[in-house]
DNA sequence: GAACCGTGGCA
DNA sequence: TTGCCAAGGTT
């Protein structure tokens, strides 16, 4: 019995090679067929796709490697202009984290990445998958990488019918047995290949499956139903009122966030609310914050409008512009975290997706 | 375990 | 339009 399921487990990593020989998507961290890749590459683009799809990540990617083309260059930048590059790509702290994680590379490791799963572990924003997939990826050991494409697969080759969230470490335990022997770095790209263009959440294409005669699910209208999950909570709808202050000379003040919450490390536009309460604040945008108080002056107001959806919240934006006139700052009450940042200087900055769109939403007024 | 942490594409 | 989801990690 066991000498069969072996023959099962070489079968299903033999095909799924195959295929993966005539069909891999060919990226720009990615090695080329037989050739060794470069652990680097491997570190930033795992980085960069955590929660990320591929196409949103090759610009930034490339850019990345192309200002900072070795881990020691990484590790001797200026974090802000880190940040900067990894404006609009989300979830900020992982730049943070891989800074870290290249200083300490070169400090303590002499620059060379680490091919050990538990070395890996330790460093600031690396996790069980990205450790495991970093070291398969980059030196071929015998990972167990386990990413959402291979829960999905897995979840349909078993049509295991406990919610996904719950089934996590049977996947790991099923999936560490298919593991070959030979090419683990190629078999853990294989399986999510397969998953980005062939065992998709919607509407699988099973058709040209390779590995479809070893999945229970294969073939069946069922397959798109699976993984299953378990029920989604709403998301909450918050108010937020944003100000965008600009004075005469066209300079627009923002403050850097703190290495915390959400927009860590960030620049960003002054701002109040962010409450599931404060939908009131909408009428009285004049008072603006205790840092940043504006009272009994006639200023040029615009308002407007925008939604913007984050992970576990909505976010009703009021947006107001005010233009004022420098001779009338020194009536105005502004924490010195605020400064004022000229035209030319705005594309210097870290500006999440949401503060681009602000300034793109006063575009007009801006270029006035 | 559950909440927090972004964004854009797609149906 | 809305909800879903994607190469997760940290607290």
């Amino acid at each position: 019995m066991r000498k069969k399921n072996e023959d099962k487990y070489k079968q299903f990593s033999n095909e799924l090679l195959d295929w993966y020989d005539v069909s891999r998507r060919d990226l720009p961290w990615r090695a080329a067929p037989g050739a060794s890749s470069n652990p680097y590459f491997v570190l930033l683009s795992e980085i960069m796709l955590q929660q990320t799809v591929v196409t949103t990540v090759i610009p930034y990617f490339i850019r990345f490697i192309n200002k900072w083309p070795k881990i020691i260059d990484l590790a001797q930048a200026d974090f802000n202009e880190v940040s900067s590059l990894w404006a609009g790509l989300g979830y900020y702290r992982r730049a943070k984290n891989l800074h870290e994680t290249a200083k300490i590379l070169v400090k303590q490791h002499n620059g060379i990445i680490p091919n050990d799963e538990d070395v890996l572990l330790t460093f600031p924003g690396i996790g069980e998958y990205t450790a495991a997939a970093i070291s398969a990826i980059a030196y071929d050991t015998k990972s167990n990488v386990v990413d959402g494409n291979i829960e999905r697969i897995f979840s349909r080759l078993y049509k295991i019918e406990e919610p996904l969230e719950l089934s996590k470490q049977k996947i790991r335990t099923l999936s560490k047995k298919y593991l070959p022997c030979k090419r683990n770095g190629d078999y853990a790209q294989a399986l999510m290949d397969l998953g980005s263009s062939v065992c998709i959440p919607k509407a699988p294409r099973c058709q040209i499956c390779p590995i479809i005669s070893t999945c229970k699910l294969g073939g069946t209208p069922n397959a798109a139903m699976y993984p299953k999950r378990l029920p989604k909570k709403n998301k909450k709808q918050r108010y937020g009122v944003f100000y965008l202050l600009m004075d005469d000379e066209g300079s627009i003040l923002f403050s850097t966030n703190k290495n915390e919450g959400i927009f860590a490390n960030m620049d960003v536009l002054p701002s109040i609310g962010w409450n599931e309460e404060n939908k009131k604040l909408e009428s009285s945008p004049k008072i603006i914050s205790k840092e940043l108080a504006l009272f009994n002056l006639n200023w040029e107001i615009l308002e407007k409008k925008i939604n913007h959806i984050f992970s576990h919240f909505k976010l009703n934006c009021t947006l107001v512009f005010f233009r004022i006139k420098k001779s009338t700052l020194n009536n105005l009450i502004i924490d010195k975290k605020y400064r004022f940042v000229k035209k030319t200087e705005l594309n210097k900055l870290a500006k999440p997706s949401l503060i681009k769109k602000i300034l793109d939403v006063f575009e007009e007024e801006i270029v006035k």
